[in-house]
RNA sequence: UGCCCGAUGGUGUAAUGGCAGCACAGGUGACUUUGACUCACCUAGUCAUGGUUCGAAUCCAUGUCGGGCAGCCA
């Protein structure tokens, strides 16, 4: 299947439900919302709620808002926040950009009045206009800590109603008081102040007269709910800490449960999905919104099963660990499910988003096979791959019936899979590399390629006949001594002459050498987060590095060109470590193999 | 022993009371100047028990198993 030829428009429970809201016409036009914490980088497990919400918005001709779920200013930073632009970006280019919902920078919510209501709306920004190049229109993604105003704001509103007190209760007493989730909590002494004192205490908060923890504001709900998120959950906490988008303006700051739904509120969001972690929050996310009496139609919340991959840790702070131990070289290293790493490594984005849409989305709880990933990955490669030469680990082999100088041009096709493929001269010598492995001298049963005395094809070039095997004085294997039969190139009398095998080769007149890193899997288990220990079954073998000879049209490849190196894989150039006249290619995935099962 | 969510081949999913289908993985063969790609065929499934119904993967009941929830994280 070629990468133009993707399946239809995926269904799932979730698009189905928006659907049947299209078709209500319950919205004006549907929004949604990507909100990552900008507390570490993006992984492939991201990239599933990306296609997803993106997904939605573009099969409905709706937007997709980007929103940094910053309201913990003590986990985050402003390096987060442009890695994940830049891969949400790249993950949805060419795909669903025109529905990516971006705002001027700097950009608040405006006040406005709705039904004779005050309220406040950070309105669907216009994305043509900051589409055109030559606008000059500076944006940047949403963020809930530009809501930090307006949530304040909702806070006194339900302490006025009586729906919210400030708490004195330590963190510690907090927790007792809560109870268990099969024992009712008990209510906080603090629970019945008076507004006034609320208010007062509350001001006091925000002005810093308190330390981190001594008190906290908290919704009056019910303290025996079986729900133990509704047993007066706090609203805000205190903390003397700089925040990366809002500086130190504030030293009180809101929980997730009470800014996650109101920033959904501000900015329109119609639908607001999020992983099956948060069904229990749902009962808060509804409760918070309608405790408060808004004008415009309320968000709802509506939950997924999220991504688990074998053979992968997808999670920020696994992945964080193998960071800071530096048993990777960072959030990008190539064998990291990160989408900088995949895009480092070679995967292209439209490989990451085929791959989603056929694990689908449900509420069932289940670990994919990286199989999946992998078929994927190589379906897109296998369309949007050039084909060339390269030798791993070479082993020489000497045409003797070749002079030292002579060439031989040799057509070699660099897009079998295009309509109208394209060919380049490649030139056969004396002397060529050819891969170590496709020699064998006790050949196993069905060994199709060289083995003494044997025939096989040099790719693109001519049948060889192994005569000789030259060793050293260990023993070991340093060359082979080989005929060539010119009439069997292509265009020749005996071009249609059939051998079992074709191996590749790089002219070592001609060749070039390149560092290749050869990728495997980070983990030896298909579940290394169920492990104990997870960095005990890292993979000691995840990177091998090999100086290889290649092609002389390697020496010119650029970061961001895909190769399949024929019968070996796929391969990229790194873009962080190549340089002028020094590539360092990465393989991003091998070919099937089913000679090696 | 509280509340919530879930269970379809090895894996991931579809079937929304009417023929259990698709993809991946695995197997066999064809093709092949990539042991790739492509093509053909094969293997393999409704958690259990009862009920409703002409008819149940689907609805109901009970049970079993799995997951989530007791951060001033998100």
């Amino acid at each position: 299947m070629s990468s133009d030829s993707v399946p239809t428009e995926p269904s799932d429970f979730i698009r189905d439900l928006v659907a049947r809201h299209v078709t209500e016409q319950r919205y004006p036009k549907i929004v949604t919302r990507f909100p990552p914490e900008p507390n570490g980088y993006l992984h492939i497990g991201h990239a599933k709620s990306i296609c997803l919400n993106f997904g939605i918005a573009r099969e409905n001709a709706g937007q997709c808002n980007l929103r940094m779920d910053d309201t913990n200013p003590a986990k985050e930073e402003v390096e987060y926040v442009e890695s994940i632009t830049t891969d949400v970006q790249w993950l949805i280019a060419g795909w669903a950009d025109h529905c990516l919902g971006l705002k001027p920078k700097g950009a608040t919510p405006a006040a406005q009045t709705v039904n004779g209501q005050p309220d406040f709306h950070l309105a669907p920004a216009d994305q043509s206009k900051f589409q055109n190049p030559n606008s000059k229109i500076a944006v940047e993604p949403f963020f809930a800590s530009d809501y930090f105003d307006q949530l304040h704001g909702y806070a006194l509103t339900l302490i006025e109603r009586g729906l919210a007190y400030v708490c004195d209760l330590s963190p510690k007493e907090t927790d007792e008081y809560r109870g268990a989730p099969d024992r009712p909590g008990r209510d906080s002494p603090y629970r019945h102040r008076p507004v006034a004192e609320n208010l007062d205490l509350f001001a006091r908060m925000r002005a810093g007269e308190f330390p981190d923890g001594a008190r906290s504001l908290r919704a009056k709900i019910d303290m025996a709910s079986p729900n133990v998120w509704l047993r007066d959950p706090l609203l805000y906490r205190i903390r003397h800490t700089a925040h990366h988008h809002t500086g130190d303006v504030w030293c009180t700051y809101p929980l997730y449960d009470y800014a996650h739904c109101l920033s959904d509120y501000l900015e329109g969001i119609t639908h607001s999905i999020c992983t099956l972690e948060f069904v229990d929050h749902r009962a808060l996310y509804d409760w918070i919104l309608g405790a408060l009496d808004l004008p415009r139609p309320l968000p709802h919340q509506y939950e997924f099963a999220k991504l688990n991959l074998g053979y992968t840790i997808v999670s920020k702070r696994r992945l964080l660990q193998l960071v800071q131990e530096k048993i990777v070289t960072g959030w990008d290293d190539p064998r990291m499910p990160t989408l900088s790493g995949l895009r480092r490594r070679g995967v292209p984005a439209a490989a990451l988003r085929r791959f989603v849409t056929g694990v689908g989305v449900t509420k069932f709880d289940s670990l994919t096979d990286v199989a999946v990933l992998e078929h994927a990955i190589r379906e897109e490669l296998n369309a949007a791959a050039q084909r060339r030469l390269a030798v791993l680990r070479p082993l020489r082999l000497v045409l003797t019936n070749l002079a030292p100088g002579e060439k031989v041009e040799c057509a070699a096709t660099n897009d079998p899979q295009s309509e109208l493929p394209t060919t380049r001269q490649i030139a056969l010598t004396r002397e060529v590399w050819i891969e170590s492995e496709d020699f064998a001298e006790v050949p196993p049963p069905k060994f199709f390629r060289l083995k003494p005395g044997g025939e096989v094809r040099l790719k693109y070039a001519c049948i060889i006949k192994c005569d000789e095997m030259v060793k050293d004085a260990a023993g070991h294997l340093v060359e082979l001594r080989c005929t060539a039969d010119l009439t069997t190139r292509h265009g020749q009398p005996n071009a249609d002459k059939k051998v079992k095998g074709t191996i590749h080769w790089v002219s070592a007149i001609e060749g070039v050498e390149a560092e290749v890193r050869l990728y495997d899997r980070l983990f030896t288990v298909p579940e290394p987060a169920a492990e104990e220990d997870f960095l005990k079954v890292v993979n000691p073998k995840s990177l091998e590095v090999v100086t290889a000879k290649l092609e002389p049209a390697l020496a010119a490849a650029r970061p961001g060109e895909l190769f399949q190196f024929e019968r070996l894989g796929y391969f990229t150039p790194d873009a962080k470590e190549s340089a002028a006249g020094r590539v360092v290619f990465n393989r991003t995935i091998t070919l099937r193999d089913t000679w090696a099962k």
